[in-house]
DNA sequence: ACAAATTTAGACACTCTTGTCTAATTCGTC
DNA sequence: GACGAATTAGACAAGAGTGTCTAAATTTGT
């Protein structure tokens, strides 16, 4: 009698793989919904799981919500520390270098499905749960900016760059970068590769000629444009 | 035969001011909430009307959210054109113009309480309202960033810059001037004025080096790594 | 002051959602 | 194959919110 219409999912496989699977839809409808418009039915059925199933792993709601935002943290900061584990110390051409950085940090943790999310529940669900946003603030820019920081304060002792103040720098670097795409983001879209790559390139250009050093003999032909004033 | 030149001063009451004051108040609402999580009785409430009020003149929960959203990019809009006519065209001191110009636009058009609620909304309930938001895409964006592009443009041709594209530039210069605020603005925070200027007069500066000819003979010292070549 | 228009408070029907409960079914594991 | 744990569908109570309606009160124009 019992027919299990489960399209397109693997029927359920274990404990743990519905956990995931439930936070996952959860993730995915808040940031569709809101946390109020969001429906525990809908999630269910996303999930290809029963709403007691959610209950009996989350308990409420809001608990599902905390869940969701702490998971989502924890991925993007893995992703964002394993990109910053990329940055040129030591570059051959420092220009195609940086764009190659903001590029893997653009694609791998800002405009990837997790970083759209994370960005879109801080966004509208910020201001309601302050201690968990202040949490992210911490453990997310709070570590990330100033080891990004730290990358750049590596290449200027090391006389690729002339930086008075690193943590600066660093943060202008990320706004430079994503100078184009803040129209997108604030949509919540998720801009074209070639619209990335178009910012980040533009955006490092602008960083070099505010901070580069015309030293780095790979890329004299770039800099002439600036020796030419 | 209502053609009145009635003087109406006071806020008290009138049939204007009621409606003023209920887009207001959801806003505000709006804004807090959520579209879902708004409550219309709590609108009535802080407008200071009675519920029936609300539908009398608007309708519908969802009207009002479009009067809402178009009241704000109206009076947003209206006031960035404002700002941008300050620009300086002729600068003396192109650093402290250009921060001026900065603070102006910040304080008066990105942090003020509509460029705050206008943000929101547009954040939140942007992918639910495709029309609406592409129409707030148009006007917005679509027209202020070429109205600043612009002017930098007619900067460069006036000797004071060097600049190759004037459109990257211009979003480059509102990406450095609000590097620093990031994080405030995602959490729907309204950043200390020493934040904004801190930030702009980083974001000038670095914008300088990068475009910045040691023309302008106010800022020799900052240009003074430039010209070392 | 009078009449028309507007506003108000409250009741109301209706829908939707959350979270609980139960009994049947399925899964993991021995 | 069998047993305990997990999952399921469905019904359910309780609460909240939208939008309508009405009769009374208030404001507004003349």
């Amino acid at each position: 009698m019992k027919l299990h219409v489960s399209p397109d999912t693997f029927p359920p496989r274990g404990h743990e793989a519905k956990r995931l699977s439930i936070v996952d839809s959860a993730a995915t409808v808040f940031c569709r919904e809101g946390f109020a418009g969001a429906n525990i039915d809908l999630i269910a059925a996303e999930a290809g799981v029963s709403r007691q199933t959610i209950y009996n792993h989350h308990g409420d709601k809001e608990k599902l919500f905390v869940a969701v935002v702490r998971d989502l943290t924890e991925r993007c900061n893995a992703g964002i520390f394993a990109t910053i584990a990329t940055f040129p110390d030591l570059p051959g051409d420092l220009e195609a270098d940086l764009i190659g950085f903001a590029m893997r940090l653009n694609q791998n943790c800002i405009c990837n499905r997790d970083g759209k999310f994370l960005r879109k529940l801080i966004q509208t669900e910020g201001e309601r749960y302050p201690e968990l946003f202040a949490e992210w603030r911490e453990q997310g820019p709070g570590r990330t900016w100033p080891a990004i920081a730290a990358r750049f304060a590596r290449l200027a002792y090391g006389g690729y760059l002339a930086i008075d103040d690193p943590d600066v720098a660093a943060r202008q670097f990320l706004g430079l970068v994503n100078a184009e795409l803040q129209t997108t983001f604030m949509l919540g879209g998720s801009p074209r590769e070639d619209e990335v790559l178009q910012s980040a390139t533009n955006g490092v250009r602008t960083f070099l000629r505010a901070f580069g050093k015309r030293r780095s003999a790979t890329s004299v032909e770039k800099q002439s444009a600036l020796a030419s004033a």
